[in-house]
DNA sequence: AATGAATGAGGCTTCATTCAT
DNA sequence: CATGAATGAAGCCTCATTCAT
């Protein structure tokens, strides 16, 4: 690593800066036409060459992950905030909200692909799910919570609200929270039906285990 | 020549059945690929020329709608048997339960596209618009809905389910029936809070004022 | 359905009759779309299938030529007519406006094509030729039409009026003859200059020669 | 503008190159399938890919269009030049016979489709339509034309001597000259008969009332 | 003999990715 | 390293022609 003496310039410079340009203009992107922006698009508005894309990239789907990574890592660290807060139920909600909120501007979905996403994001993956089993872990304990959900169905139900949203092309940008509350109702104690299907298991990772 | 006496004579009956393979396979494509699955690998898989499928289907849209058709107009016919339901709250249940039992099969969310659908499809939309209303309509009426959703809310949250569970590539086939249960349960008026957004109108049909 | 007695029922009348509508079908979408107009819209116009198309005349190209045929036949019998006529000049001037006529209404530029044409079509074109021939012939010796051009000018010059109208989208149905009027006024006698270049002779079949 | 030393690098020489290829290639293809030659013919022979081609025109009218505007330009600027010539007859006739050497290679005809053109093809067309009209105002004071054709007549007429040819596979590449003598003849005030059609209108436009 | 379904070779265009400059 | 031209595999769709019924 490190390659100590190139000479004096910063040659990093202004490829870090490449880098940013292009994930910037990736998110206007995606936004605006989903994971299916055109590379060229994406470099265009970055105002960079197709070439430094590939380099700093290799690959579109690479760039899916580099976009959602910080937010998923933002998302844990939230997450691991919150897991210190006063009132647990209150924490989840906040997780929840702070979740949908992210994923209303970055398509997170891709990050739930169970099975193929890449080992960068299956690990991140996993982090969030831990971070999100102590949340869930708490609020049930404090009441706020129905004793039969699991962290893994808090985790699937985490986009629910923007996708229900995603139907209408005319939402107004804060209609996911009127779903989330609804959903979130439904994870309330209070008038719980029995479920009529065990959780799913295949997330949990080695790591949950211990 | 000749043809000795293959039997009484199939007439189109096997445009029929290259239209059911076509179907099949388009239903299988879609489901590993989403709808962006290729024209190529549904005819591919129903082992048709590329030209057969354009006899069939003018578009790829067309199929599209074709395979949403009459799971629309199902869906609406068993909502219209459930609005004369004794109890009205099960009956909105049982509604749901089918809607997410058949998208389990086919992405009935293409349907959901609000402005972009083709004609039919919005035609259909409004019909089981129309349908729901009269089950919210009953059920919020009878005190097993909560008062402050509407026809649209259920509407939108009607597949979510699905989709929720779509992410998890080797979902047991019933899991989302635990997912309806819990976003159900939110519906609920027991334990209900303040929804933070009104409700979206931007789906109302005209002929929903009746 | 009936078809009681197989026997003697004129089975040849339909035939001819499915011919029939396929040419005049085929004549009103050339006219439409040119010759590029698909087999599937001129046999849904004759109403018949398209098997019975290709019983009726194996090619487009054969088609093509079958529409042609008699309105070469019929111009070269006009072209025999006017052979005959008082005024040589104004028998030539006839028999352009007769061509152009006909080919305001059909392609004949088909039949021009002096190398691809099916041998049938050759053939015709060498029968024309020759009456033109005549008809040049006579108009030159009686002092109407300058001396330097041959029956192939003429015959090459034959659809110029109608192709210079073409380009034209909205030209009324009659604007070629304007066009005849001023190329027939450049083959006259008077006014004539000096042509740079020779006639071409490719066209002369063996029978001229006798 | 600029560039002042050409020197080393050949910055996108090899592009600027593949353009001139698929140009090159067009004009053969076009010329011997007409207008409706393949991209992919037309690819092939140039030696580069099909996204080579897509990188250079868009789409294939943008091909067409490219390679008749330098054209049309060109005749343009010779027709300007020939409105300051002393001869108005013999510069009518010069710009007729540089129109058809052109169009000998080019596929111009493109040109004329009045309604359906690109805009900058439009455009193009009413500026040349323009520069016709001075010459041919010129030439009919002089005395070199004859009084009842207009600006549209020798516009329309402009490319019929090469159409005249062009039904001819073997002829010689200037056999032209002979058809666009006698058009010319027809032009001209001597022997001139009575045109029993009124000239089109629908080609000018608003900037040639002036 | 008629029917119309099936075929499959193309047609135009897009786009992720590679590579010469 | 950056650049942007080149690549070529798909993608959707059309249409003349063949073939089973």
């Amino acid at each position: 690593m490190a390659t100590p003496r190139k000479r004096a310039r910063p040659p990093r410079a202004d490829a870090a800066r490449n880098r940013e340009l292009i994930l910037a203009a990736a998110e206007v992107e995606f936004t605006k036409r989903g994971l299916r922006a055109a590379v060229a698009d994406i470099t265009r508005r970055a105002g960079v060459a197709k070439g430094t894309f590939f380099r700093h990239f290799t690959t579109k789907d690479d760039l899916i992950t580099a976009i959602v990574e910080p937010h998923i890592v933002n998302l844990a660290s939230i997450g691991e905030r919150l897991v210190g807060a006063a009132d647990p139920g209150a924490a989840l909600l906040e997780f929840l909200t702070e979740a949908a909120a992210q994923r209303q501007q970055r398509d997170i979905s891709y990050l739930l692909r169970a099975g193929v996403a890449p080992p960068r994001v299956t690990e991140l993956r996993d982090d969030l799910l831990a971070t999100i089993s102590r949340l869930v872990e708490r609020a049930r304990t404090s009441g706020a919570l129905r004793k039969d959900v699991t962290a893994t169905d808090v985790f699937l139900l985490m986009c629910a609200p923007n996708h229900v949203v995603e139907s209408l092309p005319d939402a107004g940008p804060d209609l996911w929270r009127r779903y989330l509350a609804i959903i979130f109702d439904g994870l309330r104690p209070e008038g719980a039906h029995h479920l009529p299907h065990p959780a799913p298991t295949m997330l949990e990772p080695t790591r949950l285990r211990r």
